[in-house]
RNA sequence: GCGGAUAUGGUGGAAUUGGCAGACACGCAGGAUUUAGGUUCCUGUCUCUCGCGAGGUAUGGGUUCAAGUCCCAUUAUCCGCACCA
């Protein structure tokens, strides 16, 4: 009898091997391939089996890859810096570093139990001096590029996480963190100048190997628009009002204006007699919450008492203040045409402004609009454009204001700049000085880092000042220009700011001089597979695109995009569907399961589960046919591996399709279809097998390669069984590959329809003429055919057809 | 409201280019082994029908010799954006 499975003694025995000796040396002469995990923050509640999911993907896929002949750079970090660990170490009771530190140590026990190809040597955490000084120094860079600046406006703030928000943290109107309300604080903040990048990022797009999903999102978060300024004297008065629009085509059909509260205009504009109402709806405006402003789409407004003038034809239009129109999109101000906006007509409407069509689908006028009609027709109602193809004038409309010089064609982007200091304890220092004298000035390169201070209380304030400023003896300091008393900037980078580059520091992690080292870098980088949640897209994956852009144009590294491929994986839930958390309670830890089942059931399991790419809702019990069919595999392996019976032809065949099937399937990241794969070959071999006796030895050892990254432990005993002194990852002819020839059958089986309708399967050679296969068809479903045949249809290796009438 | 994705047995899910729908598994049922339970092995398992056969991939149409797959409309669920002029 062979030696039994026994998951344990094998998982132990390989982990201990590939502690003396990796099987992934840092080889020179082998092509690298990155690939590339999301680090995680290391949270207190550990991984659950939802976690596994991302991290056995993308150890398959390096596995897989290291197979192939290439050095595997596959490293794993901490995004330890940010709300959810310090918002941990507050509820705990602990200091953000203690908690992080233990967090930390616990989770890479979790993730070692993966028995993933992670190199630790390239370990880095976002909150080490060592790291983190890197971290300031690109910001030291932005400031010193005019990337990096000061601002004094209303920004997104957070009243329960008591901090700063970017545009891309906002969702919905509530914090992308917490769920709490968003509302509007004026602070001074330092900005980002991401929007300098705009075009690049929207364009860049196309180069990248990325989910369509993803690439449309990016897309429409920069929403890059083409239109025209067009300006319009306020009657009476000096001043003109710049609207921004994409629709210059239906100008002659603007009825009225309308203002953002906050436009700079917007109290000047109103009469006497309207001072009162305007005032009144500005500070109302003012006072709206954003998630008002979304779930109460009724429109509001009131009218300045003010006129403009159209500047094409003289007309005279209102002008109104609403907040449908927002302060800090475009000009801030619109012409409103609410025969051709839904918006303008809503509001034309409800406040009864006069509503004059110029584009007809027909060119008919309806005399009676019961809405905007947003398409495009004929011209009518304007003027020399009446008649005239409504797309040809859009087009055109931008060059005959410029020509008349009151407007000129622009493009307008949806994406802001990115609100980046927070008041918060537990996050990167942002280095800069404000001196009285010389304003602000960054810390020298050669100063940085700039530690964080050890404080008492790092609990947030909520007056809109970091915890640091609390501090007199770090906060007070000398300026670097002029060397008088000054102040250190107290607010601290927000969590992204180190998960946007560090993906460049794994390979370089200990260098104390650069960020990374150029030839390094040309050497290791970029990134060629990232795997991931999806939960980025615009976060984590537009934040990085922006940093790797700017090193690039500083010369640190020679690409400007970081990750050539995207893979999103779908999240593994609960029961019905819900999110594993624990608050719902139903969060599965992988830790039973590994010691039941073993890692390498528990990794093919993860994959079966689903399509990697959607979610899956995990149960339990579907795990034990994966470690069945491991306990078959064991044994045919075990059972056949001295035997040494020469391939037969059909073995040779199902070898064959077996590398064809897995392949393509691991290939195309089908990787549920390649478990089931490994189920169906190992169900035929043993079929076969029974049937001839035993099985070959190359037929053996394919099947062993091709589960190694799967199932590595189990891969790498069954190849030393199997009488092999190296391992299973190392193969001099690289990943098995098939011959098309020998896949195929002297014999297919064709059904024969009639009409349609399957009758019978019958037998042909593989090479059958088509007058043969009519013929044996014909002959096989004669009974069946009741009529005149009116047409036959013959796909060799596929299907025979009869037409009866 | 706009945009995108998805819809297949009791369950998770398979199905290159349109070519035998339900692979592979879970579960269930029956049997063998076992003192028994568990394990393991064998058989069956879309629905209706004793059978022949018929029907069947969210719903309704269409294209085709042939549709889960392509086209049109509808419904449901999920995701993204949400007054961006």
């Amino acid at each position: 009898m062979a030696v039994p499975f026994n998951h344990r003694e094998v998982e132990n025995k390989w982990r201990k091997r590939w502690e003396e000796k990796t099987v992934n040396p840092k080889d020179p002469k082998k092509p690298k391939y990155y690939c590339l995990d999301m680090f995680p923050y290391p949270s207190g509640s550990g991984l659950h089996v939802g976690h596994w999911r991302g991290y056995v993907i993308s150890d398959v896929w390096s596995r897989y890859k290291l197979i192939q002949g290439h050095y595997i750079i596959h490293p794993m970090g901490w995004d330890a810096f940010g709300l959810p660990a310090e918002n941990y170490a507050i509820k705990m009771g602990v200091h953000p570093a203690k908690s992080t530190a233990d967090n930390v140590k616990h989770i890479k026990e979790q993730i070692n139990q993966i028995a993933a190809l992670y190199d630790w040597d390239m370990e880095v955490n976002t909150t080490d001096p060592n790291f983190y000084k890197w971290t300031q120094w690109i910001f030291v860079k932005m400031f010193k590029a005019g990337l990096a600046y000061e601002k004094e406006m209303p920004i997104n703030w957070c009243p329960s996480c008591k901090t700063g928000l970017a545009n891309e943290e906002v969702v919905g109107g509530v914090c992308e963190r917490c769920g709490s309300p968003v509302t509007k604080k004026n602070l001074k903040q330092w900005m980002l100048k991401i929007t300098a990048y705009a075009d690049r990022l929207l364009n860049d797009l196309d180069k990248l190997d990325w989910p369509e999903k993803v690439k449309k999102m990016q897309t429409d978060w920069i929403g890059k628009s083409y239109g025209a300024e067009v300006d319009f004297p306020v009657d009476g008065r000096e001043e003109k009002i710049r609207v921004y629009t994409t629709r210059p085509d239906t100008l002659y059909g603007a009825t009225f204006m309308v203002l953002a509260p906050e436009h700079a205009l917007a109290a000047s504009l109103a009469t006497p007699e309207q001072k009162e109402a305007v005032d009144a709806y500005i500070l109302q405006a003012a006072n709206k919450s954003s998630v008002d402003r979304l779930q109460n789409k009724e429109k509001t407004g009131v009218f300045t008492g003010s006129y403009a003038v159209n500047p094409l034809n003289g007309a005279k239009v209102p002008i109104w203040l609403s907040d449908y129109v927002l302060a800090d999109y475009g000009t801030g101000a619109i012409m409103c045409v609410p025969a051709h906006d839904d918006r303008d007509f809503e509001f034309a409407k409800k406040f009864d402004l006069p509503i004059i069509q110029v584009i007809a689908k027909d060119g008919v006028e309806d005399p009676d609009l019961q809405e905007a009609y947003v398409g495009s027709g004929v011209m009518i109602n304007s003027a020399d454009w009446s008649g005239q193809d409504s797309e040809k004038i859009k087009q055109e409309a931008p060059h005959i204001l410029e020509e008349r010089g009151i407007g000129k064609k622009t493009v307008n982007y949806k994406l802001r700049d990115w609100v980046f200091s927070r008041q918060r304890y537990w996050g990167e220092p942002i280095p800069i000085v404000h001196c009285p004298h010389c304003g602000a000035v960054a810390v020298p390169e050669e100063q940085l880092p700039v530690l964080l201070p050890e404080v008492e209380s790092y609990q947030p304030t909520g007056t809109g000042e970091s915890p640091l400023a609390a501090i007199d003896e770090w906060v007070n300091t000398t300026c670097p220009q002029c060397g008088g008393p000054a102040k250190r900037e107290t607010n601290t980078m927000p969590q992204w700011a180190g998960s946007s580059w560090y993906f460049l520091r794994y390979v370089d992690n200990k260098n104390d001089k650069e960020l990374v080292n150029r030839e390094v870098a040309d050497k290791l980088l970029p990134v060629d597979m990232y795997i991931g949640g999806v939960e980025h897209a615009v976060l984590h994956l537009l934040y990085s695109r922006f940093y790797t852009k700017f090193l690039c144009d500083i010369g640190v590294i020679d690409f400007d995009e970081p990750f050539h491929k995207l893979f999103n994986q779908g999240m593994i839930t609960g029961k019905n569907g819900i999110k594993m958390s624990k608050s719902k309670g139903n969060v599965v830890s992988p830790d039973d399961l590994v010691r039941d089942y073993g890692c390498d059931s528990l990794r093919m399991y993860e994959l079966f589960v689903g399509p990697p790419e959607l979610d899956s809702e995990w149960d339990e019990r579907g795990i034990d046919g994966v470690y069945r069919f491991m306990t078959r595999f064991w044994n045919l392996v075990m059972d056949n591996k001295d035997k040494n019976v020469p391939a037969s032809k059909e073995m040779e065949k199902i070898r064959h399709r077996m590398v064809n099937d897995i392949t393509s399937r691991l290939e195309s990241f089908s990787l549920n279809t390649v478990i089931s794969g490994f189920m169906e070959y190992n169900n035929k071999m043993i079929d076969l097998a029974k049937k001839e006796g035993g099985i070959d030895r190359e037929t053996l050892e394919t099947a062993v390669i091709m589960l190694s990254p799967f199932a590595p432990h189990i891969a790498e005993e069954l190849w030393e069984q199997l009488g092999h002194t190296d391992s299973v990852f190392h193969q001099e002819n690289g990943w098995p590959k098939c011959d098309e020839e020998m896949m195929k059958d002297d014999e297919v089986e064709i059904p024969v329809q009639v009409n349609g309708k399957t009758r019978c399967v019958i037998s042909l050679p593989a090479d059958v003429s088509k007058e043969d296969a009519l013929k044996a068809g014909e002959e096989a479903v004669a009974s069946r055919i009741s009529g005149k045949i009116v047409k036959e249809i013959f796909v060799p290796g596929k299907i025979i057809n009869f037409v009866v009438k």
